[in-house]
DNA sequence: CCTTGACTTGACCATATGGTCAGAAATTCC
DNA sequence: GGAATTTCTGACCATATGGTCAAGTCAAGG
């Protein structure tokens, strides 16, 4: 009878750094471009060490994933039913860009899976993100007819703030090569833009 | 002495149905995650047969690239400095749908590519790209300085409107799966939402 | 110190993959 | 029809890749 003890401090370290590296490998690569000796390498572990702890590259993907899927969902999550109804969607839109800034791999990794027919997270999708963004749209709508924000449709709203956002993060490398900037000081600019395009769009 | 003499047919034919084959298979899965055993085989020809028309995996994506930017950039050099401010804008949305919805893979293509570091696009985009979004920023920004176009810092538009029309061909899954449509009427309802969003926010 | 179990690794395997090559089949040209 | 040229293919190769395994190392408890 193996009872599964409390993890070691050698395994939580480890797999941190696996799933750490296989962030930046995956991101960069997608699923199919990854490899396990990249990932071993940037953990700083063995190939067949990595395969101590994560029993295949599948699940190492597949726990990069779960753990995505929470951070991703919040800030809509967020939105609240109750709050002003212009400054609620602002503050969405800064969450989802803060998001962008602060964990730019994460974004990508995702878009990744997407592109690539979101054959892992499909049913994540269907399952949680489209009941989600039902909810809140009715909100959304809600605030509408009340004359609280101007009509735009809303699934179609929430879609351009996921893609104005996101933008920054997955298309990074375009961004700065337009801009010609090496710092992120183009984060700000993008925020004072974005709250100024949706401040006028949606104040009624 | 073999001059090239003027492409055949069959070589018509035959490459024609390569670069489709190979647009199917690496705007799904990326440059490494497409393999050529793939592409062969969407194309109906052998692998050799393949590298018979093209030397490497490198020169049939190369030739996909080189297609693509052209037809990428070119909605943007439309943009009129002489007409309409505002119309010239949504024209110029309109026309970037347009192409999310008849050219997805290509907009796949090219987000794959600079999801992953644009490593062989990058100085395309420096040396084609950033000229000509510096240059309709320029008349973007005399347009906002003569009070024809409500002012928002022009790069940031511009980023604003390629996110949210490739968005639609980008995330096409995710898109699909939160609407919960088969068909295609939901770029009507796009355009439709997209154009009101932009009018908002550029009339003065 | 020594046992126990967690941790690590070199060597190895099967398969996939980009690419080559000699020659066969088709096509074109005279 | 037959030579010349283009098109095509089976067999093959070197390397990369996900994954296994037996045996080793190491840390902690007794």
């Amino acid at each position: 009878m193996t009872r599964p003890r409390a993890q070691t401090r050698i395994q939580q370290k480890n797999s941190e750094a696996i799933l750490e590296a296989a962030l930046e490998v995956f991101s960069q690569s997608g699923f199919r471009g990854a490899t396990l000796d990249q990932i071993a390498e940037k953990a700083g572990l063995s190939k067949p060490n990595l395969l101590y702890y994560f029993p295949s590259k599948e699940a190492i993907h597949a726990a990069l994933i779960a753990g995505l899927l929470k951070v991703w969902l919040d800030p809509l999550r967020e939105l609240d039913a109750g709050g002003e109804p212009v400054e609620e969607i602002l503050a969405y839109v800064r969450r989802k860009l803060q998001l962008s800034r602060d964990f730019p791999r994460e974004s990508r990794l995702f878009a990744n899976e997407i592109l690539q027919g979101a054959p892992r997270i499909l049913e994540a999708i269907t399952g949680e993100l489209k009941p989600l963004v039902d909810e809140k749209s009715a909100v959304i709508a809600k605030w509408m007819a009340e004359g609280r924000l101007a009509p735009l449709e809303p699934h179609h709203l929430i879609f351009s703030i996921w893609a104005t956002t996101q933008h920054y993060a997955d298309f990074d490398v375009q961004v700065r090569a337009v801009l010609g900037h090496e710092d992120d000081r183009h984060f700000s600019q993008a925020e004072e833009a974005l709250v100024i395009l949706y401040r006028r769009t949606l104040t009624p």
